[in-house]
DNA sequence: TTATTATATGATAATATATTCATATACAGG
DNA sequence: CCTGTATATGAATATATTATCATATAATAA
């Protein structure tokens, strides 16, 4: 049987590549999100692909924390924690009510309590 | 009136932390997911962190495609697309299927395409 | 205003991760 | 069985990320 022969793509920069499947390969190229969108939901994963986060996360799921409390729960520092929830606020993850001097965080949104579920359910299936 | 005064909590390793809810602390400690769980979930949320990687399952969510078709598709070497593919691989992301000297990659269960369509639906929010 | 508590931030050192290069394995055809 | 093609893997370098420490800001009470 004839197999198919490897022939090569040229990007936009005139790197070439060797592929099999050149239909495919522009499909992908087609159909992909935009470069903003991947980066930022990449940027999403990674923030919630630390074990500390995610537990921050988790812990926030069940009702809000100070900043001292997130530090205690993980067993790390205030200024640790202050710094790793500052990446999670920044992403819209978690958001913050200020009562006195005490910052409360909470999540922001039901997403990451739904893309955790799912997450949950992917690692119990094997 | 009269405000939370910190008091504190002592860990397994018998260090102390300041804690102004001592009460939420205590329950997020209980509720949390076993370690395992959690540290598996960081680790496939990482995983789908990276651009790269990212790019690759949101382009095999539309069909199979080899080793080097990924290659040329993200414009990098074949082996770095190997090295990453079997970082997903490892966490039953994807699957393949040989063709003779042909590994073809595909999504390995539905999971995958939820976690990054919430996703989208989280970043595109704002 | 000054002192105290809560949190944030910048710089740095330690750690982790990705790509590259060289090499190794797997398969098909002659 | 020998050659070429496809993919995998180990080691090393380059890059990125985390925790820590010192310091800065914010809010409250005295």
């Amino acid at each position: 049987m004839a197999r198919k022969k490897a022939k090569t793509l040229t990007d936009e920069k005139g790197c070439a590549f060797r592929v099999v499947h050149l239909g495919r390969v522009r499909k992908a190229r087609k159909n992909i999100e935009p470069e903003k969108t991947v980066s930022r939901l990449a940027l999403v994963f990674k923030t919630l692909g630390d074990p500390g986060r995610l537990k921050i996360v988790m812990a926030l799921a069940k009702g809000e924390m100070c900043v001292c409390d997130v530090a205690a729960f993980l067993g790390i520092g205030e200024s640790a924690a202050s710094h790793q929830l500052r990446q999670l606020r920044n992403l819209y993850l978690v958001k913050t009510r200020r009562d006195g001097q005490v910052l409360y965080y909470s999540l922001d949104d039901h997403h990451v309590e739904e893309l955790i579920k799912i997450g949950i359910d992917h690692v119990n299936e094997e």
